[in-house]
DNA sequence: ATTTATGCGTTATAGCATTACGCGCGATGT
DNA sequence: ACATCGCGCGTAATGCTATAACGCATAAAT
């Protein structure tokens, strides 16, 4: 297990994360007033914390949106799987251990070694569904 | 079924990803010799005419790569999931029947309709495993 | 034949991400 | 304590990915 110690703007970052509502780009964190006024103001600043902070899992890269989230839970057995409204742009992460399986066992029929998986779903949530 | 009467454009664009080995972004592809002698030479060009091949599921698009494949094959029952090689970049186009249960099962635990499905894994293929 | 929709070309711009360089701080080893 | 090594940081510039806005041309529908 890494060490969880942030720096100060990994810490900034992580917490612009966790006080929005939904996904954001790097551009957009940096937008933050909370942000700003920390001093942080290039976009390679952004970059660099929100790379770590992945790394750590702590935030999660979503590949559909080009954007980011803070993780919502303790999975630290298994990635996450996420289903994005495309209304509301709310995202609901959801474990993987079932399709994780199915996914190492086509895996291993092509001889393929498997180092990272993603999965992401786009949708409508139920509130937006109606 | 949609009509399969490609436009000059997305001919083009849609030959020179399949000459190619691997995935291609929109400007790689605008770089093809092929495809500039065709005088295709805007971005704009490229991308609408990758718009209606990925409708059409003649061509896939990689979110992790932000770049494009030709299909594989005839899986016009299910969304096709990625195995994409780090080292080769080879990417191995396979079926989701199995994960496409799963998941739908999960989407409606959360009251979640879904749309569309991305599924992308990335590693090593067996030549590049050695 | 007229209407309607779709594709196209051109230009400009927006949005996302990285490269390159040098400084400074904290941890480590001696 | 001191050297040194690794890492994070700041700054500036640049590169890559994608879309907006305009008007014209051609194809399809009635």
């Amino acid at each position: 297990m890494a060490t969880l110690k942030l720096t100060k703007n990994q810490g900034v970052v992580l917490d612009a994360l966790r006080e929005s509502a939904g996904p954001m780009s790097a551009y957009q964190i940096l937008d933050v007033e909370s942000v700003r006024e920390k001093g942080l103001k290039a976009p390679l600043t952004i970059y660099r914390a929100l790379d770590k902070l992945v790394e750590a899992g702590l935030v999660h890269r979503i590949e559909t949106l080009n954007a980011f989230v803070s993780c919502d839970q303790d999975h630290h057995t298994e990635p996450p799987a996420f289903m994005i409204c495309e209304e509301c742009k709310h995202i609901i992460e959801v474990g993987t251990r079932s399709i994780q399986r199915t996914v190492l066992k086509q895996a291993e029929e092509q001889g393929f070694q498997v180092n990272q998986m993603h999965v992401e779903v786009s949708g409508r949530c139920r509130k937006c569904a109606n």
